[in-house]
DNA sequence: ACAAAAGTGTTCGATATACACCCATGT
DNA sequence: ACATGGGTGTATATCGAACACTTTTGT
């Protein structure tokens, strides 16, 4: 890099390696689960760690996390919001790393390992994650309290389903993250009264009970709730 | 830099360089305002812009975060918090710079220009910003709206006040933030039910009126209030 | 028939909101 | 005396929380 404009010169010893790291959460058999890739090499090869990587000169940060994400994904349009920027002296032993955060939410049926059927990409349970390399225990804490807090006041949380599903799928999404059951009939008024849910007038016949309603999001897009109401607590 | 550890090289080519910049708010006069520094090398020489720097090898982001308002300023103790890293890839004509932005909050006593009495550091009213350099206005943009989510759960309001306040002063705070009116009778009762504050026994008889009980706060940091309530809206 | 999940209303308590007058001091 | 901001309580509306039974299907 060069000076163009400025009088004063980029120095070298200003210069740091900025990486992207992604929390990717899901929710799969009943639990949240982050996405975990085996590091193959050092510092702390074997390792679990977050999927991630340098971010590029010619890119920017977000181009970067969504580019890391596809890498390791086959996922295209993901719920992505940057989380924190980590930039303690000596979280990286290969010298001076800075690490931007990002997380993401997808319906596990919408998530591929690419091409490493090798166990060497899995998910793990937010209650029995491994031992990590780097700070990223850390940084899946703070993930965490960030998706816990984002699910109180926007609809963050309906990133976990697939575009059709039912009340009672979409009120387990919410148990889970929260960990804590929530009341029926509360959750059902609230969701419906908040009018971001379009009933598709299908029904939904997987077991041996009564079918339950088919709904889709009215709203595209994650949406902040201030002025329609909060969701939780209920 | 060199290969400590790693089988990875840390290349050239993934090197940039990180500032960080503080949107430093203060309440002075009945308005909200920042503290902008003019600008006196290219690019953008002449420009307001915000306080800041950039990040040393030797020191976490946090740390020059504290070194650059220290520079700037004399203030020592302050409420200093992440808010966002800009990384877009044209921010900087220069070259590649990603900005980490913090937000301080300070009462307008505490805070004293180090040493630039010429006017090249100056309190600027929220509502009338002058041009800025960079993507310097976005910044700001970000951090009011932090701040402005931030006070309905938090008591981070409280740092644009001194140490001991009356109640008076602390609503006038409030609604500077907030730019709205906020029932006297509605506020008094909520803040004093959320019991952060302590009465410190004093008055304060500064006009041609009746003197207001003087109060600290009880709480030594900025906390939530989540389980104690929401402080706004009134 | 029964198991299993879907669906549905009401009551109660807590909290937010709206609102008006007297008090203590300085001039 | 009067101007100025300090200080106080109540009534109403809204929202969250707690709570149990009937419905529809598959086996």
């Amino acid at each position: 890099m060069s000076i163009r404009n400025g009088t004063r010169a980029l120095r070298a010893i200003d210069r740091h390696t900025v990486a992207a790291d992604i929390v990717l959460f899901t929710i799969q058999d009943g639990s949240l689960k982050v996405l975990l890739v085996r590091r193959d090499r050092l510092p702390f090869r074997g390792r679990w760690s977050l999927p991630g990587g340098f971010v590029r000169t010619d890119e920017s940060i977000d181009e970067a996390a969504l580019r890391e994400l596809q890498e390791e994904t086959n996922i295209g349009n993901v719920y992505l919001e940057q989380l924190y920027t980590f930039g303690e002296r000596d979280r990286d032993p290969r010298g001076r790393v800075v690490t931007v955060a990002y997380y993401a939410l997808v319906h596990w049926q919408q998530f591929q390992v690419r091409g490493k059927p090798d166990g060497s990409a899995a998910w793990f349970a937010i209650k029995r994650l491994p031992e990590l390399a780097f700070d990223h225990r850390r940084i899946i804490d703070y993930a965490l309290e960030r998706l816990r807090n984002k699910i109180n006041y926007t609809t963050v949380g309906f990133q976990f389903l697939p575009r059709q599903f039912t009340l009672t799928e979409l009120q387990r999404a919410y148990e889970v993250i929260l960990e804590q059951r929530l009341d029926k009939r509360n959750f059902r008024k609230k969701m419906l009264q908040l009018g971001i849910l379009k009933g598709t007038g299908q029904f939904n016949t997987n077991g041996r009970q009564r079918p339950a309603r088919v709904y889709t999001f009215a709203e595209p897009k994650v949406i902040k709730l201030q002025e329609k109401g909060i969701i939780v607590p209920f």
